[in-house]
Parts: structure tokens; C-alpha cells; sequence
DNA sequence: TGTACATCAGTGAACGCGCGTTCACTGATGTAC
DNA sequence: TGTACATCAGTGAACGCGCGTTCACTGATGTAC
């Protein structure tokens, strides 16, 4: 080593899942290389092997840490009798502020689905997306939680991922800001059509 | 060549773009290459460069099929006073049924944007969507179109999404067929809720 | 406090492999006469 | 109808490169005494 970069890290394993995040932004989740990561974290090509044993390693650790900051993040928004509306703008959040992890985590193919703490993570982060759903059902005299969840996630899913893939800016040139305002008013409008249909 | 395989192929074109399509699907769009496209379509490996020089010009020939297929099958249920609502529906329906096609679509990353015909097919299809919630706004007395597509598209793009990624099938066990009616009925209450918030 | 030793995080050279690209070629097709 | 030739779609050998993996190693740290 010709810096007086200590021989052990002290920190590694995060090093390089920060690496390896900053990775997926950079090429997509599929074209990551482990050689890249370690280049980027600034450590041999063979330690991200010797910590994370393969790229799986590396995602499900990723996705781990996706599903605890987002749970952290939307936790707070998710409260109230329309916990589940804000929640879900903060999941919108949660996903323009860390695409990598979101990509990742949507991904479930990439990672290790049956890691212990993978798993604890992820229902966590569920648990407030469903808990959220059933206040709010309660709340407001619906019954079906599951529906509103599948309806809210779907449209929290496709705005967060529209925006993060720049089609939304092509076609829709409001700001990010307006753009939830946009949608409220627009799940307002399409609910209300949707329910005469039917009724 | 061993076989019977005569020395012009005679659609080149269209076999390596339905082998690339397959090889999305398979791996990912970002992991294709261009070695393996020309094994599954069973042709030299320099082939798909001749024809299309890389992977980008592959991906915008899959791109302009996905945005012309698309359109093709939206069009007929996108009319009518409720044309928009089962415009989404085929929406998703295209996209579970053309999952290869439907990724590459919305990573415009990976394909050349500026190319004509990819932004002829793109715009006929974008026509589908503006058009029938143009439609929509004035038969039901709604005043803004774009907000009819903020909130529709989103929904339909994030359903499409969660059913392809196998998150929707984790969570909500419903079968798809189930799940329309679901995802509307969420609609429907999650509309009246937003709605009475801002009353 | 000082010494000896086990542990193990991290290194770096070496390997075989699949990749994209290049390039001289082959052979089927279309056109001119 | 038959011959000559230009065109160009598609081939396959060769190249250099970055990849994941292996493996003997180095050297910092923790523990025993």
C-alpha cells in the first residue's frame, strides 16, 4: 500500500455496501461488479468477497438496510387517521432519496429472500404499511384494508418508480413538489369516477 | 454449419430482437449481452452487431416494438366514457404479458432516445393515455386531465411493477384475475378519503 | 507491564472464462447485358 | 435464357480486457501467561 491506509479497515463491510450502493446507481443492479465495488471502496478486489461471499451477499445486505431506513423514515409519517396518505408520500420519499436501495429491494430475485434479518427488516416496513391501512379503514368506515393497501402501494410504487426512471419528468413537467399535489387530486377525481362506475 | 441452416437468414432482424427480448426476461436488461442474444438466436456472434451495431440499437428496436404492441393492444379497451379506467387495466395486462418488452420500455437509459421511429411509437402510444383522460375529465365534469394521468398512470405502472417483481404475490394473495376488482375498490375508498381530507 | 502465540481481516498474484470488437472471408442475391 | 459481376448479409478466428474465484501470504488485534 503506498497511502497510510491501515492494513485492516475497521469498517469495511460498510465501506462496501456503501460502495456497492452508490454502484447500483451508478450502472443498475443486474451490471454491478464486485471488482467495481472494491475499487470504489478503495480496498483489494478479493475483500468483498472474503466479507460478503458472492453479490447476493452484498444485495441482501442492501436490501436489509433499504427496509430499516425505510421503515425509520415512513414510521414517523404513517401516524394519525391518514397516516396511510402521508405514508405513503414518504415512501415516495424514501425511494427519490435512495434509489439504489430501492431498486435492490424490489428485486427480491438478486438477494437471499430467507436471510433471518433480511426478513425481520422487511416485515417491519409491512407491518407499517398494513397497520397504517387497517387505522385508516377503521377510521373512515372501510372495510377492506387489503384493497386499500393494494390501490395505495400500487400508486405509491408506480409514482416513486416513474419518477426515479425520468418518464414522469417527460410527460408530466411539474415540479416534485406540485406532483403530490397533483396526484391527490387526481386519485380524488379518478376515485370518485371509479365508484360511479359501479355504483 | 453443420445443419441444413441456409447462409442468409432472411429475418436476422426480427429473430435476434425476440432472442434479446427472451434474454431480458431471463437475466435482466442491464446483464444481456450481445454473445448470448446471437446463441439463443442461433446465429454467429458478430451477427446482432452487424445488424444493429450494440446493445443500445437492440434496445431501441425492442423499445419501438414494446411502445407499437403496446398501443396495439391499449387502443381498443382506452374508449368510451371509461375508456381510461380499462386502458389501465390493458396497461397491466400488456405488461405482465410482455415483461421483457415492458422493462425496457421505461429504462430509456438504455436505448437512444432521439431515434424516430422509437419516438413515433412512443408518442402514439402517450396519445392513448393523454387522449382517454381527456375524455374522461370532460364526460365527468373533472377539469384536469393530467392529473387523471398522474394518479392513473402511476397506479397502473406501480401494479404492473409489483406483479412482475413478485412483491404483489408475497403480500396480497389474491390471483390477478381477483385483483382488478380489488385494486378498484381500493381505488374507490382511497379517492373518498383523500377527497374529505381537503374538503 | 511485557512476551508469545493464535486468530482472522484483508492482500495481491495467478487462473480460466466470456465478453465486445475487429477483420478478412464466404456465399447468396440482385442487376446488367 | 444465360453469364458476369457487384453487393452485402452473415461468418468465424483472433485480439485484448475485465470478470469471479482461488490461494498462499501478511500483518494487526486479542488473549494467555
Amino acid at each position: 500500500m503506498s497511502d497510510d491506509r491501515p492494513y485492516h479497515h475497521g469498517a469495511l463491510r460498510e465501506a462496501v455496501i456503501s460502495a456497492a450502493v452508490a454502484e447500483v446507481e451508478a450502472v443498475g443492479a443486474t451490471a454491478v461488479s464486485m471488482r467495481e465495488i472494491a475499487r470504489r471502496a478503495g480496498v483489494s478486489h478479493a475483500a468483498p468477497a472474503h466479507h460478503f461471499g458472492d453479490r447476493a451477499g452484498i444485495f441482501t445486505a442492501i436490501a436489509t438496510q433499504g427496509f430499516t431506513l425505510a421503515a425509520e423514515s415512513i414510521a414517523p409519517a404513517a401516524v394519525g387517521p391518514y397516516g396511510f396518505l402521508d405514508g405513503g408520500a414518504a415512501y415516495v420519499a424514501f425511494a427519490v432519496t435512495h434509489p439504489g436501495h430501492f431498486e435492490v429491494m424490489f428485486r427480491p430475485a438478486l438477494y437471499r429472500e430467507d436471510d433471518a434479518q433480511l426478513m425481520a427488516a422487511r416485515d417491519r416496513a409491512f407491518t407499517i404499511l398494513f397497520g397504517s391501512a387497517r387505522e385508516l379503514a377503521h377510521e373512515h368506515g372501510h372495510g377492506d384494508p387489503d384493497a386499500l393497501v393494494a390501490a395505495g402501494w400500487s400508486l405509491s410504487h408506480g409514482l416513486a418508480t416513474l419518477l426515479l426512471t425520468g418518464n414522469i419528468a417527460r410527460y408530466l413537467a411539474d415540479s416534485q413538489a406540485d406532483l403530490a399535489d397533483v396526484v391527490a387530486r387526481g386519485l380524488t377525481a379518478l376515485g370518485a369516477i371509479a365508484g360511479s362506475r359501479h355504483a
